[in-house]
DNA sequence: CGGACAGGTTATCAGTGTTAACCTGTCCGA
DNA sequence: TCGGACAGGTTAACACTGATAACCTGTCCG
């Protein structure tokens, strides 16, 4: 009895259903427990079904961090519009801080991001560097209005990627407290970087 | 209750082998394939062996951290006595380096550390902050001696922490070459926020 | 001596990823 | 209009996993 094949549910294909009840289940239980057949499950189809349309559960993780990674990048694309009057080094700090707070509100994806190395493929490494791509070009073209030498630049990249990373782990810890003030604390720590050499 | 059965094996206990087993596993296939069942096999010992020992899965696990962070505050101990001697500043670089080089030696255990919260439960959370415990004490005892508010205490405790798991992140990603130059940078930018109120 | 028990064993369960073989609408070219 | 290709679903099966129960056995101590 095959069920309607287009939009019987309200227009998702069943692609775009599996990817949103994956997303459902990494926040549930996170990326250890993430169950390729719960997921079938719950969009109340087989548990073979998914595999026509990933080739296995990595992929099939790919292809949400994808979808995630998309989000991402239109938000980022936002705060890029909103503040295209602004210097280099204000439009970093505007896009550190909407980093921050993507990341607190969509742990399953900071929590891929931050897995090791080991526990991905190289794929995942990829998908990883493109989502910090525009910050490191911002923090790369600040470099160079400012004409500084190459060296720092790697290191300012470095430093604000940890400073972002740090804060999203622990305000997710909860070992900083996810408020304004904490987050003007970490801005104000970026930034302060910048006025080095 | 007796302790030490007998050495059969070169003076280790099942336990201890099992530990030591499972650590070459996180290493091997990371924290996601971590399977009981292949280190039993390893050990030369029935699928059911292990559950005499750990709870469950979750508690093998949490005791390879507790056994990997007896290492680290030995580690740290003998960096203490090493450089009792130096302004609580400079012992505060001195755990930070040793802290990122053991990072970057024992891979498994920092994926352990930044796995989010999601997926592991409060007993993970206990062990991750215990871990971190002499560090913040450190930064605490310097911002006591400057005399620093409170309020700056806690975000110079984050900038530490954050530049830690950055740099032990990138080192591992190769986002950032591993050598002395880059450690030195890393140093120095941690050294930097102490000049700040 | 005899029982308690730590610490192994085997057998079994439910749940997982993955594949093969099959079924069945839909669409497109002859 | 037919008929096959095929996308995308199905069921059945496999090997593997975590976990538990029931059993066995050597060691120790009252």
């Amino acid at each position: 009895m095959p069920e309607a094949r287009q939009p019987a549910d309200g227009g998702r294909t069943l692609h775009d259903q599996l990817i949103e009840a994956g997303i459902q289940e990494l926040n549930k239980y996170g990326v250890q427990n993430f169950s390729v057949r719960r997921i079938a499950d719950r969009c109340g189809v087989s548990c073979a079904a998914p595999y026509k349309h990933f080739k296995d559960k990595q992929e099939f993780i790919a292809a949400i961090i994808e979808y995630i990674n998309n989000l991402w990048e239109k938000r980022q694309r936002r705060v890029l519009e909103r503040s295209s009057m602004l210097p280099t080094r204000r439009v970093i700090l505007e896009i550190s801080m909407e980093y921050i707070r993507f990341l607190v509100e969509n742990p399953y994806f900071r929590s891929i991001l931050m897995l090791s190395s080991q526990d991905f493929d190289s794929e995942y490494a990829a998908l990883r560097s493109r989502l910090s791509r525009i910050s490191r070009e911002l923090v790369d073209r600040y470099c160079l209005e400012v004409g500084m030498p190459e060296k720092s630049k790697k290191i300012k990249t470095f430093i604000v990627r940890s400073l972002l990373f740090g804060a999203a782990l622990m305000f997710d810890n909860g070992e900083l407290e996810y408020n304004e003030e904490n987050m003007k604390a970490v801005s104000e720590a970026i930034d302060r970087e910048f006025d080095l050499p």
